[in-house]
DNA sequence: CTCCCTCTGTACGGCAACGAACACATGAAG
DNA sequence: CTTCATGTGTTCGTTGCCGTACAGAGGGAG
């Protein structure tokens, strides 16, 4: 289904690279599937490997004490899943969950330190992308606190859309109340809300987007600007090349 | 004020670095007054200095579209202000504003960026430091969409009497309405209700905490966890050298 | 076709927080 | 002392979401 020459790297932090190091990266990589509800890293617990989404995406859950979890961040393939290692921690405190099912590059925790040591150039892009993941955390915590149910939906069904390249998803309510930490009669609710607009439509577990930027306008802005952060320090998000604006440092 | 034979490094961050690490790195700070308001940096401008706190403590906001702002973040002497320079960014996403006055070791940001290349102690240890802050913003994320005012309230006081090491601070309900994202009447209310316990007093911009284990208990688990991180990936909050569980890589 | 499980629609009372407004205390400035 | 700005106490109606409960609508298994 991927349109490049080979089919590994169509993850975009990967596809950043320059040719010699993506070579030399990919070459310890294996393609996996992302199957449906898999965890692919518990919270709390070490860190083996670390996946590049190349189709497909997987949400970041945070623990609270109760049990209950609540998604933090979303990642596709613009991203990776594994950020801990590069500050030198093999301990996710996240839960990592497939969202959308797919494919990702796989690659075992101690070769990708390995890489990241010597390799400056993969240590750097991933350092930019991290600095993007946290830049998106602190934006959703804004957003989660401020904005209201149906804005919220919106946001998460765009931003999903981005990472899976796909305008269906197979999800129910149940699962969407989950991920946005509220009852799920408030997504029914909201779904409602932005199906009479003529935005979105659904069926027993599935959501199709209709219309992107009538989502984008009910969507609170923080869904713009989460991409306006990742170009800025990540370049355009299909471009080959990194081309960041000016916010790299020395 | 400070107890160590060096007025200088009695920040924790600092401290727990190497005698040799530490002399060279502290000969390119100044120490410098933090005054109540001030804004060491502003949320998508260029950082030029970075700040390790050694009295009084920093709080770091997120914007919104609207102008609102959201704390996402605490910095005291066991952390540091300008966490993105780690990652070759030199634009900070976040407002830092001095919350409560005091002291902090200042250096510019391209000494600070030539210590890091060259030191791999200190660049890997605030690294660590960085993760943890990651992991703070997580848990505050799920704390401010989950817990209701007062325990968040008593979690924000305990965190600030942790890094001002003092039992009174200066602010109004207003300010803390506006750290915590709510109305200036819901803090007054929860403030009433820590009070009717016994659990602190307050007149006129000034509270005091009068029981701490009083507050930990009406406080939501966010607090035990945050430090709990903060001793897993950092060691003890007094201990000299770093102690790190077993979650560090390689 | 029928049964049954899962998913969605709808309703109810309740609560926490909201926006707005105003009264009262305190302390600094004139 | 008086004035005035600032901080706190209190109230009102409103809103958004909560917990819960139950009815209907698919869709798969038998």
């Amino acid at each position: 289904m991927t349109s490049s020459r080979h089919p590994l790297p169509a993850n975009r932090l990967l596809a950043a690279l320059s040719l010699r190091s993506r070579e030399r990266f990919v070459v310890d990589c294996d393609p996996v599937k992302l199957t449906f509800a898999e965890v692919l890293c518990e919270s709390g617990e070490r860190i083996n490997q670390v996946y590049f989404p190349t189709e497909g995406f997987v949400s970041l859950l945070t623990p609270l004490d109760d049990g209950a979890r609540l998604e933090v961040g979303i990642v596709g393939d613009e991203g990776m899943v594994g950020t801990p290692l590069l500050l030198g921690v093999n301990t996710s405190p996240l839960q990592a969950v497939v969202q959308g099912a797919g494919i990702a590059l796989r690659m075992n925790a101690a070769a990708f330190r390995k890489h990241c040591r010597q390799d400056d150039e993969i240590q750097k892009r991933l350092n930019l992308y991290l600095h993007v993941s946290i830049r998106q955390l602190a934006q959703t915590a804004a957003c989660t606190r401020y904005h209201s149910i149906e804005p919220r939906l919106a946001r998460w069904l765009l931003m999903s859309r981005d990472r899976a390249h796909a305008d269906q998803f197979h999800l129910t309510h149940e699962f969407l109340a989950y991920m946005l930490g509220v009852r799920r009669v408030g997504v029914t609710q909201a779904a409602r809300g932005l199906h009479a607009r003529g935005f979105i439509s659904y069926i027993r577990g599935s959501i199709t987007i209709l219309d992107n930027t009538g989502l984008e306008k009910v969507s609170c802005s923080c869904y713009r600007r989460g991409n306006e952060m990742y170009e800025q320090t990540l370049g355009k998000p299909r471009g080959g090349r990194a081309r960041a604006a000016g916010e790299l440092a020395s």
